[in-house]
RNA sequence: GGGCGCGUAGCUCAGUGGUAGAGCACUGUGUUGACAUCGCAGUGGUCGCAAGUUCAAUCCUUGCCGCGCCCA
């Protein structure tokens, strides 16, 4: 027997370690269909939060619904090394410590990054575990690991070899407090209150200035030119002429382009090409003016001899105030006005980020973006909701060349090693930095690409490749070192292998024949760019074919009030501390009745609670049952001769097709609602109170019944597993002996059929539900039993009011059936289904109000019988509108004003 | 500035070309042992505003107002 209530966490750690254990994670079914998710890898060093929840809810709710409808489902499972993130976390560790990254060096501190890793990395999957989900840990991957190692070097050299990476000197997103090189997609602009300061800058001759405006001062230091736009009267005759720079003296021509616009501020601009990426693009149609860089990798003033002696190593803002201070003191500020602008941050750091001149390795984004564009366009692969193949074509159209060097020390090494260059036949030894670069696959390889290009018979070849202070290449008569590069990948560029590498890439293995393209990738909006995106262009150029049939993207979870969570707002809420709560048969059931396709998710707890009842409900359902002898049915759907069991076994063919079609459209709200409706208001409210009285009385009826309610259960078990697997299955094996646990069980595949005797059912709880309305509305004491007359009855009627009387008995209070007419002194009369009925409350009855509630109904069909006869009385309507409409609308009007016409006749009858 | 989306009951959200639903909240009430993490009954909405298409618009179209997100 079931305790009396239920308890999430009395069951949980049981049955998923069961499950585990059995290997029912992923049952062997060599031969079934294959269906595959690949998980999102979260930070290996991160925790559990409310947006992984809602993620990961999701696509198990698929795996498991697809695993019971006995598929190969796999769900690929793994962590992300998440380069900056836990660089991050490491530095600070060691911070604390006395230490930093510098002095340790690089081997020393990648030690401790892995034991960071070794440390940290399982709590995530731990508390996945604790979530419920069923992934394929026993293939679990990391995107560090040697398979991912080989793979990202493997990918690297083919692209390379294509031309597809290549190696440039352009301005890149540097930031200042990780120094490193960062994508355009990890910076995030903001609106900051800032100023236009409008500047003289004198003309070398001495015959005046010009005024140019900036919101950047100091990168003054650096201007190579001034710009004019042609077309601009005022300035073009300056065009060649020259500008004494008000703090270096330097001499800087004035230039014409289109850059300047004449429309702003004075119109004249000044050009520093070095830390301005519109000022590049001036660079690059007068390369004259060359370019001056002035900041170091932490965005201090270069101590320089092309700087002013003041300036040196001049923090940056503070090199703005004195600079502005200065101009200001020689009378060059002609003014300053307020100006909103629009700044860099780098989504980690938070700090701002420079425009800053530096080598990194690019992808061509353009030629990838092509293929991964058209997979789209052609629909093998579509996203869901459609909408966001529009925000992915955008972006795909817009690709600018991914940056995928950074320069930190936990990530994959980019296979790339740079030598001396060979001019006219010397070998130029000591010209650093080497300018040489081989891309290889593996030393070997490096060995043979470098000798053949140095020309020299290779004699002997460290071991040791990854420690870059080793690599020589010996050769004779002489050697020749060559120094690996020191930058690491993008975090995103080995994610961005994640769907084939994960299935054993670059090997042709079984598994990536078998489980790739995936089906289903189920991830958030905010990363289609980063990942998606990649994931696509990777898995079309190395694959040649796209890495997922359907990509399902969710939106992100808010707090109560539609704010975004944030550990700095304090509004986080934490999923563990919910599970502990709540169950985490709650959560999930709250994750998936949430997600309304393309919405945010606004979490409020109340809504964990209110699943949390429904759990318990459910629980109590079938502790009922079992008190009552009903125990785990048959695979077959019995045969029911009585009313009530042949409407329950409709309901629940239409439950099932229900679920059945909400899963395939992604619904998982109207899933998920769908059988809460469906256990709550009509298996708890109605059908266990309908055959209570059955089961009372025994024999046929209740044998009957038991074997129905056991498989109407054991259907209710399997539909909402995929939601809350761990209730369902303690439940399941509560019910009986069972030859399989509820996991791998079969999904019902029932189609709903009208049924002609479940309409019984319907008149019966219109009948129960208008007695109960006219009791309360009437003040009848609930305690108080009334004869129920049905003056109007056929014998039909009789028949079926006869045969339920039992029902209504214990449902409506009624004490018996008169087919007399009621006692004269006032009844409570009902209409149901075009009969009326009368409840004699003689004395008791408040005559005003059963006069109140009769006109009130009679208004209410009245007035639905007019609108519905204004419509029958247009002529346009009966000629124009659809058939079904015009004969819906006449039986409905002809219902309608029956039942008006009934209480009318019952509110004469109250005299 | 460009793009996407949203505005339905007090709150959070479904929904359909034929005058609206759920959960929570609220009000009243508690009878027969599955369940008070509950039962029963009820209150509550000119479906943002305006025009158009249509026999018919909350749903389609356009404009406006308000809100959110992405990109420049």
């Amino acid at each position: 027997m079931l305790e009396k209530t239920f308890t999430p966490s009395a069951i949980e750690a049981k049955w998923y370690a069961h499950w585990e254990e059995q290997g029912l994670f992923r049952p062997a079914r060599p031969d079934a269909e294959p269906f595959s998710i690949v998980l999102p890898p979260p930070n290996v060093t991160g925790t559990l939060h409310i947006g992984h929840a809602l993620d990961q809810t999701l696509q198990d709710v698929l795996i498991r619904w697809q695993r019971l409808k006995g598929k190969d489902a796999r769900w690929v499972v793994g962590t992300d090394h998440a380069g900056i993130a836990t660089q991050m976390v490491v530095e600070r560790t060691i911070a604390s410590q006395g230490l930093s990254r510098k002095e340790l060096g690089r081997e020393a501190f990648l030690k401790h990054v892995w034991e960071w890793k070794e440390q940290s990395g399982g709590a995530i999957t731990r508390q996945m575990r604790r979530l419920g989900a069923s992934a394929d840990w026993s293939n679990e991957r990391f995107t560090m690991d040697d398979g991912f190692n080989k793979a990202v070097v493997e990918v690297f050299v083919r692209l390379h070899e294509a031309g597809l990476i290549y190696r440039d000197k352009r301005l890149v997103n540097w930031d200042p407090k990780f120094q490193t090189a960062i994508s355009d997609l990890e910076v995030e602009t903001r609106e900051m209150q800032g100023h236009f300061w409008h500047l003289r800058y004198p003309l070398a001759d001495g015959s005046g200035h010009l005024v140019v405006a900036t919101t950047r001062p100091e990168t003054m230091l650096g201007d190579t030119a001034v710009a004019v736009n042609p077309s601009d009267e005022r300035y073009a005759h300056l065009i060649g002429r020259m500008i004494a720079h008000p703090l270096t003296g330097r001499e800087i021509p004035i230039v014409g382009d289109d850059w300047a616009d004449p429309e702003l501020g004075s119109g004249c601009v000044k050009i520093t090409p070095a830390h301005d990426f519109n000022d590049w693009q001036v660079y690059e149609r007068h390369k004259e003016i060359g370019w001056i860089n002035i900041l170091d990798s932490q965005a201090n003033i270069l101590s320089d001899d092309s700087i002013p002696q003041a300036y040196r190593g001049l923090d940056r803002f503070e090199a703005r105030k004195r600079i502005v201070a200065d101009l200001d003191a020689l009378g060059l500020l002609e003014r300053v006005e307020d100006k909103t602008i629009q700044t860099p941050f780098g989504d980690r750091s938070g700090v701002v980020i420079e425009p800053w001149l530096t080598d990194q390795w690019y992808i061509d984004t353009s030629t990838l973006a092509a293929k991964a564009r058209e997979a789209v366009t052609d629909g093998s692969t579509s996203f869901v909701p459609k909408a966001w193949e529009k925000t992915y074509f955008n972006w795909m159209d817009n690709i600018q060349p991914w940056c995928i060097s950074r320069q930190l020390w936990w990530g994959h090494r980019i296979p790339a090693w740079f030598g001396p260059e060979i001019v006219d036949g010397e070998i130029t030894r000591g010209s650093f930095p080497y300018t040489k670069c081989f891309v290889a696959r593996s030393i070997d390889e490096l060995r043979t690409k470098a000798a053949a290009y140095y020309g020299t018979d290779i004699e002997e070849w460290p071991t040791n490749n990854d420690d870059f202070a080793k690599e020589y290449l010996f050769g004779s008569p002489s050697f020749v070192a060559l120094h690996r590069d020191e930058d690491v990948l993008d975090t995103w560029f080995s994610s961005g292998l994640w769907p084939f590498v994960t299935l054993g890439w670059p090997d042709n293995s079984e598994d990536l024949k078998r489980f790739y393209p995936g089906s289903v990738l189920v991830t958030g909006f905010d990363i289609i760019f980063f990942w998606v995106a990649r994931m696509m262009m990777f898995g079309l150029e190395i694959m040649d074919e796209k890495p997922f049939e359907t990509v399902y993207i969710h939106g992100l979870v808010r707090d109560a009030k539609g704010q975004k969570m944030s550990k700095s707002k304090g509004n986080t809420v934490d999923p563990l501390e919910l599970i502990d709560r709540y169950g985490a048969d709650a959560l999930r059931f709250t994750m998936a009745a949430s997600e309304t396709q393309g919405r945010d998710v606004k979490f409020d707890e109340k809504r964990v609670e209110g699943y949390r009842n429904f759990a318990t409900k459910l629980w109590n359902a079938v502790r009922f049952a079992q008190a009552q002898g009903i125990t785990a049915g048959g695979a077959e759907t019995p045969t029911a001769t009585l009313p009530v069991n042949r409407w329950i076994l409709a309901e629940t063919a239409q439950a099932a097709a229900d679920a059945e079609a909400a899963l395939s459209a992604f619904r998982y709200d109207q899933y998920a609602l769908g059988l809460y409706q469906f256990v709550w208001s009509r298996f708890c409210d109605w059908y266990l109170e309908l055959i209570k009285p059955l089961l009372a009385e025994g024999g046929a009826a209740a044998d009957e019944t038991r074997a129905v309610a056991g498989w109407v259960i054991d259907q209710m078990l399997i539909l909402l597993h995929p939601a809350m697997p761990f209730l369902t299955e303690e439940l399941w094996h509560a019910q009986g002996a069972r030859a399989q646990d509820l996991i791998v069980a079969e999904w019902p595949a029932l189609t709903p059929t009208p049924d002609a005797a479940s309409a019984e059912i319907g008149w019966l709880i219109d009948l129960v539900s208008a007695i109960r309305s006219a009791r309360t509305e009437l003040n009848v004491p609930p305690a108080a039993k009334l004869v129920l007359h049905a003056t109007e009855a056929d014998e039909a009627l009789k028949a079926r009011l006869q045969g339920q009387l039992p029902a209504l008995e214990r449902l409506a209070r009624i004490e018996s059936l008169s087919f007399e007419a009621p006692p004269t002194g006032g009844s409570a009369q009902i209409v149901v289904e075009g009969r009326t009925y009368a409840l004699p409350l003689e004395g008791v009855i408040d005559l005003t109000a059963e006069r109140a509630r009769l006109l009130k109904g009679a208004e209410q069909a009245e007035k639905e019988a007019s609108a519905l006869n204004g419509r029958l009385s247009n002529p346009g309507f009966v000629e124009r509108a659809k058939p079904e409409a015009i004969e819906k609308a006449r039986e409905d009007h002809a219902a309608r004003s029956a039942e008006a016409q009934r209480l009318r006749a019952a509110l004469a009858r109250l005299g």
